[in-house]
Formats: structure tokens, C-alpha cells, sequence
DNA sequence: TCGCAAAGTGTAAGTGTGACACTTTGTAAA
DNA sequence: TTTACAAAGTGTCACACTTACACTTTGCGA
């Protein structure tokens, strides 16, 4: 087939099915977690964990079906989303696993599958779960306990925690996984769990407050036992300026 | 169609044509290029521009597919190769010229194409265009001069500058786009085209020497009408030594 | 030999980063 | 009511990096 030649249906030509497939990230616990399914296979105890995922509709934008798949499943709009990338390989039903749940829902585990997947970052005390059967079996997982997911979900969400790191550096949208209001040492802890490393809280505290990125709240914690915290809320003004200056180091 | 349903075939489920693009960067005369291909519609005299990409074979990885195009374009090999994404919204034909000319080579313009962009950097002075009448038609031009392409391609490149421009914090990845041996003022003019924004001589010099990323060649510049320059050369070894340490914050 | 045009070079001020330890405060248990 | 606890909150110093800035050098060609 030549390259200048995108008219001609032949045998080689591709005709896949394409899905979307979304990590979705929450914060609890100061812990970074990961909203899977957990599907069975018919005929044994164990489960496959999959990342939520649907076939494009036929008159449906990308996005706007990442949209739906976190709708359905979580209820929530208008949330943080970005493209992770295409993910598609000839060999990503290398797992017996894969095939054999396939069969079990009556898909060929031969047919080629592409998916467009994408990576947002949820509140997760916003968290509605929806009827839906699917999202029945959906749970929050801690990121670091999760070391294997059918398919290449498991490279997907390798591929988008990547992602993640880098955006945080970029722009701060961490806030996207936590509530209204929060301490300094949650956002720190976020911090730490996106970036994979502990930081120093003077320094992280001291960052926070000259960008002026968080407001202080008349409101502190109760009923601790320990010195309450200061509770902060995001300033989104004086994002949008930083941003429009083209500020966009953070220096993590 | 309900989420946990990924069997059933209906006549929402979308059957897209699947293809990769390729943002191809080379770097001459002290502008950034992009290799496009030049489309004539048959009944005038005006050429769309598109960016080389083709159909996606059956049994073939994406990555692959799009070291195939760019092989056969450029016969180069083994050269930088990252993904930009997936495109394909439903109104990505939404222009006249593309229709048209997509019926002449007898494709239908309604059907949904969803592209697999890739941008690549190769070193322009090894281009050498292959026999097909594809890459007969290929031109290098400077990305300031292009402000239209057909289809999505327009948006596909500028977010593969995008990728790129924040690539280069990270990454030394410039590399690719020059010659063996350079000198330090074409390093800092390649920089600052992607970068689109001036550098100060000094600090760039510095910067670069400071982290040993190159080093001098006794050789330098010939028949210039002026001093001439020291050619230097990237260094791979130290480079290595940069990323085994987590080294990723190149400071622009 | 003179002019040109780009190469090449150093410093000082300011800003951000990383490392580091003790005091404060509200709760709950003794 | 006193006490222990556990996390909140706070300042400084050394160092590295960033930015801004102007003149001299060198080879070629007229």
C-alpha cells in the first residue's frame, strides 16, 4: 500500500474497535488512589481489575465520550481531563486472563482494540456513584497497590501518572482532587504522593503562601488531637494571573 | 448503550478509519520546518497542505506505523518519535477544500477518520525523500509561514509544539535536529525557534557548558566573513549520566 | 588595511532552593 | 487538673541559579 494512497480498502487496512478508557484519580486518606472495575470471570473466584472504559459512539467527540464513561460512572461534570495518548498494540491481549474473560462476554480477545485514553483528577468526596451495573463493581484502589490491570490498563495508568507528574509541575491542578477547603499539610501530602518523594514543609508552605495560590480561612480543624489546622481554600484569581503571565514553574 | 456493555455490536458503536500523522520537525537556516505534503484538487489550482500520515495496517503497532510513514517519506530511521495523541472530532472536515478534495481521490467525506499524531525531529540534512510520489509532493516550511492545513492537522501541529516546547525543559531533545558537529549560536537559535522567544548569549553559553552537554571539536567554521565558530558536539555519555541522576529541569 | 559581522567572554545583584529544630496548641487520657 | 501526645506552625543561612549587561576578538573580503 502506498503512502499517497488513503482511498483504497484492502486487507491490510485496519478496522478496529475504538474505546475510551479513563484513569481517574481521587485523594483520601493522603492517599493517591485509582477508580477501577472489578470484573469476575465466569467460572473462578478471581477478578480482573480494568479501567472504566466504552466504545465510542458514532457521533461522539473523544472527549466528550471520556466525558460520558466518568459521568455515568461518577456522577460528577465538568471535571479536570486531559488526553493520556492512544494506546493500541498488536500484543496487548498477551494475558490469558484477558482472553478468557472476553470469551466470557462474548467479544473476540483476537479483534484489534484501540483506545483513547485520558486521565482526570476528581474530588473524591464529590464521588455519586451511578446505578449503573458497571458502576456497581467500580472501587477506589490506592495507587501503589495496584500492580497489575487487564489489558495495557496497567501501561495506561503508568502513562498517565507520568503525565500527571509533569502537569503538577506546570500548573497546579491538584486542587481538582481536593475539597473546597483544606490544610497545607493535605495539599503537601498530595504533593508527596503525586511526586513520589517526601518534601520539606517549611519550604512547601512557604512556596504555597508567596504565590498566594491558597487563601487562609477564618475556619480551623476541630476536635483533633493535636494543634488544629488552618484551613485554606484555593485562589483562583491569582492563578489565572500568575497563568496569564505566563508563569508556569513551580519548581518541583 | 450502557457502560458495562462492550459487547454488543449497534449502529451507535462507531467504526472509524484509523490512521497515524506525523508532525515531522527539521531545523535549517535558523527556522524551524515542518515537512508537509502538497495536495492539488484536481478541478483548480490551489494545494491543501496536510501533514504525511497514512492507514494503520492490521497487524501493525501504532509506533511502527508511524516509523513506517516516516521512513518512507525520509528514508530515516531510529530517529526521535513521540506521540502527540488522537484526533478525531466529528467536524474535522468542516472546511470546503477538504471535502472537495477528498472526493476526488474518491473517499467519502463523511466518514469519521480518527488520526494517531506523532511528531518526530530529524536532522534535515539527512533527508533524503524516497521514490514515492507521495514524498514527491513533500516541502519543508517554516512553521512561522504555515497557518492553514487541512483537516484537524492545523491543531494537531500546534499541540505538537506545544509537546515539544515543554519536551525541551526536560530533555535535551534538540539534539536531533542539528547536524553532528554545531555551533553554540545555531544550539541557542534552535532553542530559541522552538522555545519562540530570545536568549541571552552569555547565559545560554553557560548553561550549556556548565552541564557538558557538549563538547568542543577542534575543528571550526571555514570561508565565513567573519570570526569563525567553534563546532561542537552533543555528548551523549554525559547526558546519560544527567537522566540516571533524575536530572530533568533544563531551566528554560 | 580597513570594515564588517558574528564569536566569544565576566561580573554583580537578586532570587529561589534546600537543609535544619524548636515552640505552640487543642484533645484526650490519667 | 495535669500531663502526654501529635501534628501545626515558624526563621535563617549558605548556596546555586538567573538575569542583565558591553566590549574585544578574529577571519574574510572589499
Amino acid at each position: 500500500m502506498s503512502l499517497n494512497n488513503m482511498s483504497s480498502k484492502n486487507n491490510l487496512e485496519l478496522n478496529p474497535r475504538i474505546s475510551v478508557d479513563c484513569v481517574i484519580f481521587g485523594f483520601d486518606l493522603n492517599q493517591l488512589k485509582v477508580l477501577v472495575i472489578e470484573r469476575s470471570i465466569s467460572d473462578s473466584d478471581k477478578q480482573i481489575l480494568t479501567l472504566p472504559g466504552d466504545l465510542i459512539y458514532e457521533a461522539e467527540n473523544l472527549e466528550i465520550a471520556a466525558d460520558r464513561v466518568l459521568f455515568e460512572l461518577t456522577g460528577l461534570e465538568t471535571i479536570f481531563l486531559e488526553q493520556v495518548g492512544a494506546f493500541g498494540d498488536t500484543d496487548r491481549l498477551n494475558k490469558e486472563a484477558d482472553k478468557k474473560w472476553l470469551r466470557a462476554v462474548r467479544e473476540e480477545p483476537e479483534a484489534r482494540v484501540i483506545t483513547i485514553a485520558y486521565f482526570s483528577l476528581v474530588n473524591i468526596h464529590e464521588y455519586a456513584p451511578q446505578a449503573s451495573s458497571f458502576a456497581k463493581s467500580a472501587a477506589w484502589i490506592p495507587l501503589n497497590e495496584i500492580d497489575e490491570l487487564a489489558f495495557d490498563h496497567f501501561d495506561i495508568l503508568q502513562t498517565a501518572l507520568k503525565k500527571l507528574k509533569n502537569k503538577i509541575r506546570i500548573q497546579p491542578v491538584g486542587f481538582n482532587l481536593l475539597p473546597e477547603k483544606f490544610t497545607l499539610s493535605q495539599l503537601q501530602k498530595l504533593y508527596e504522593a503525586i511526586l513520589g518523594r517526601e518534601l520539606d514543609k517549611r519550604n512547601f508552605r512557604r512556596k504555597m503562601l508567596k504565590l498566594q495560590l491558597v487563601e487562609m480561612l477564618e475556619e480551623r480543624q476541630e476536635k483533633v488531637p493535636h494543634k488544629p489546622s488552618q484551613y485554606f481554600k484555593f485562589n483562583e484569581t491569582n492563578y489565572n494571573i500568575l497563568i496569564e503571565n505566563g508563569f508556569d514553574n513551580f519548581g518541583f
